[in-house]
DNA sequence: CGCATTTGACCTGCGC
DNA sequence: GCGCAGGTCAAATGCG
């Protein structure tokens, strides 16, 4: 794999790329929340044998520790930030008139999952929730990298 | 034709 | 134990 380069703290790797997007109207990052590995303290000390021999699916749980939630405000809710995703659940949640947004990262052995939704109060602002650390980059940041720094201005 | 999206059903965890 | 809410799956559909 070629991918060993990967950063100790992968959550820093997510960084958007304003110029990459086609009808960028308005965005800035205006707050960020980082939720890293203590949030699913294991409790399993507490845990009874049964729930050892749950489902893999709880085991997937457990690694995918990792989450990250950007607060950012911009009229588009989907935006490409390199990887590519695959949206594969939608549902209305209780707290906000607006539907939440599920996606899978689609890329080979690569399974981060984000969380997208609008803001309760302010519909000019959108909660992404990243879930997982990839496994690969970004293909737009590999090509990125590869481009001299003033390549952008 | 292949792939992504949509959408309702299903599953699981949690609170009462 | 039951009901609710959140999260995921999977078949059908649409699009490139």
């Amino acid at each position: 794999m070629d991918f060993s380069r990967e950063s100790s703290n992968p959550n820093l790797n997510i960084t958007f790329y304003p110029d990459n997007l086609d009808p960028v109207t308005e965005f800035e990052l205006s707050d960020y929340l980082m939720l890293d590995g203590g949030v699913f303290e294991e409790d399993s000390s507490s845990q009874s044998i049964a729930s050892k021999c749950k489902t893999e699916a709880r085991e997937k749980k457990l690694e995918q520790r990792h989450r990250v939630a950007f607060i950012t405000k911009s009229e588009i809710e989907v935006m490409d930030d390199g990887y590519k995703w695959r949206k594969y659940g939608k549902k209305p949640v209780k707290n906000s008139p607006n539907p939440r947004n599920y996606y899978k990262c689609s890329s080979g052995g690569c399974n981060v999952k984000k969380r997208i939704e609008r803001d309760r109060d302010d519909h000019s602002y959108v909660i992404t929730t990243y879930e997982g650390s990839h496994n690969h980059y970004s293909p737009f940041t590999v090509y990125y990298n590869q481009m001299p720094p003033n390549a952008w201005t």
